[in-house]
DNA sequence: TGTACATCAGTGAACGCGCGTTCACTGATGTAC
DNA sequence: TGTACATCAGTGAACGCGCGTTCACTGATGTAC
């Protein structure tokens, strides 16, 4: 063997890690493979030793930003629980870095238009991810929880969208403001 | 004179009422100017005759697209009030046509990318378009107002975003119907 | 009513560019002896 | 320890394609006479 197994993983690993960045900064569209290898010191063409084809590259960078999202709102629900995690969400410093942060308000919309494989695993993540989520409530039937968590990852997803999109910094700020203040109260109802 | 000033007037108000349902089917990188300019028996020279670029038909074509939504709101808003307007939006009929529905969920991740001129003039229409619904509201000051609309918008557009994107019907579904029900709860409240 | 003319919306070839993907190859590395 | 070899991740030229934009032109139309 030329290389160590761990190697190939590695690159894999690196390119998955970059493109998930760069996707949810700039859209599937405008990320181009040549470009994107060129970043990790690699040429266009090694990038098929990796993948069968840009759509393969597509559903491992969402995988990954949806399991980085789900994480870092879970390390935040640990330490603070429900408004601890509306604060991180709903920051202006979430805003401001889609690189690092959740990919559903950047991608969601792009996401609906891909392939069926695509839309598929995304799928199956972000159930995952509600579950995760749905865990920490209070309600108390399953389906409650489900219900609950679909409604705050809508209202979340489409505020921070909203936000990046507003080129008026109060409206931006204000659109944040007022999702965090109207979730937060619906998540204190429920521990009162 | 060639050609009466209709004529030109009328030709401008095609390409844009055409690209604005195209951009919000399928985006607007994915939308190229021949093919816009195809569907309506022109060639893709004389586009320039009507617009300085890809950028100019990009902001006409979203301020368009919110404007046709903001007249839909309002219909609805008047002839059954919150209720009928969140029963529309959030309809599976408003999911699974994008193409005369609402542009936020499918393009204001997109726009957040666009030039400073398009965020701004996306910007002050997405304002007017707060205050119009604002109006009907219950809430006693305009901040109070403007506060509610935003959230409301943000879990609108959030919820159809994920929706569209979800592979999984019943997911797919059961996210429209929280966020109906969570919204018309809100709505519920202060009438009372 | 009929004709000559000026206008300019619309035409279509051409431009440079970046895209995703293929493929014959190369050369750094781990292994065998 | 040193050398020959096999592997295959990575290289880079080439492919066909679609993009936004430019520009010399054309020809249908409204106007002037």
């Amino acid at each position: 063997m030329r290389y160590k197994d761990e190697h190939k993983i590695e690159i894999h690993r690196r390119i998955v890690e970059s493109a998930s960045k760069e996707f949810r900064t700039h859209g599937f569209k405008e990320v181009g493979i040549a470009k994107l290898m060129g970043a990790l010191d690699l040429t266009h063409g090694g990038f098929y030793a990796h993948f069968a084809d840009k759509e393969d590259l597509v559903a491992e960078s969402l995988a990954l930003a949806l399991n980085q999202s789900l994480d870092a709102m879970l390390v935040a629900l640990e330490a603070g629980g429900f408004p601890a995690m509306l604060d991180s969400y709903l920051s202006e410093n979430h805003r401001d870095h889609p690189a690092s942060g959740c990919p559903l308000p950047p991608l969601s919309a792009e996401v609906a238009r891909r392939s069926p494989s695509t839309r598929k695993a995304f799928t199956e993540k972000l159930s995952e991810v509600f579950n995760a989520i749905a865990k920490h409530l209070p309600e108390t039937t399953y389906s409650q929880k489900r219900g609950k968590v679909s409604f705050m990852f809508a209202a979340m997803a489409g505020a921070v969208s909203l936000a990046r999109a507003a080129a008026d910094p109060s409206l931006s700020k204000a659109i944040l403001e007022s999702t965090h203040e109207y979730l937060l109260n619906l998540v204190k109802e429920e521990l009162s």
